[in-house]
DNA sequence: GGTATCTAGTGACGAAAGTCGATGCAATCG
DNA sequence: CGATTGCATCGACTTTCGTCACTAGATACC
């Protein structure tokens, strides 16, 4: 693993001639990775990781008035994230009468741990 | 796995006193969340995530002008996504000559893979 | 030395993100 | 019914992002 083929130092005509041709090719396709970056934007702020670390960590689902108090932002901002989250298709969230119930879908974030390997 | 606490319907004072205490906490510290978040940022626009997956199926290093064709930007925007990806720590970058050299550095995917679980 | 080539950096600019306070909307309580 | 509570949304603002054309440095060829 890890060959790491000798890197041929491409002294052969700088000038006059392009460097190279392109001998490497994206293994996901763009629409793959267009997926891919979606869910990784969503959890690339530490509020957002960090809600759906507590989110993941605890089996079921939470209420929204038990995550407000653990983050130093406002309500809405809070509801903002947890949005972002939801567009993502990280999490999705349930009402319960006058609350609101967050949990995990695992499938996206696991289709990113699959692509980390 | 996944108990799925019976989520107490907490119909329980909704007037007059807050709904609930906060009783989940976060798992990873705000730290460590700002450091995960900072990576999961850097995969989260598609191009740089085609770029590290390129770079992770290529054995060893690859020349930045092989890396230009690939992708419909200009070599000044794919220049700042590299260096976005450097920042992060999740690439680093060896000069030859005329050309750079582009490779993963595995340590921040797997913290992040890690994490992902 | 002069010129061509490859890559990084700069400045500019529209678009998007993160934040807050204020407001809206359902549902519940009294 | 009216008041209150929990959450989402809106409007505004500042900051960051993605992109390009242009320029600057360094290196290699002639």
């Amino acid at each position: 693993m890890n060959v790491d083929l000798q890197l041929e130092p491409k002294t052969k005509r700088a000038a006059g001639a392009p460097c190279c041709e392109p001998v490497v090719y994206p293994d996901v396709d763009r629409e793959k990775a267009t997926r891919l970056a979606e869910v990784a934007k969503a959890l690339g702020d530490p509020i957002r990781l960090q809600l759906v670390d507590v989110l993941r960590k605890h089996a079921g689902k939470v209420c929204v008035c038990e995550l407000v108090p653990l983050f130093d932002v406002s309500q809405s901002t809070l509801s903002h994230h947890l949005k972002k989250l939801r567009d993502a298709g990280i999490v999705d969230s349930e009402r319960q009468g006058l609350w609101a119930y967050y949990y995990v879908l695992p499938d996206a974030l696991d289709e990113l741990a699959v692509w980390l390997g």
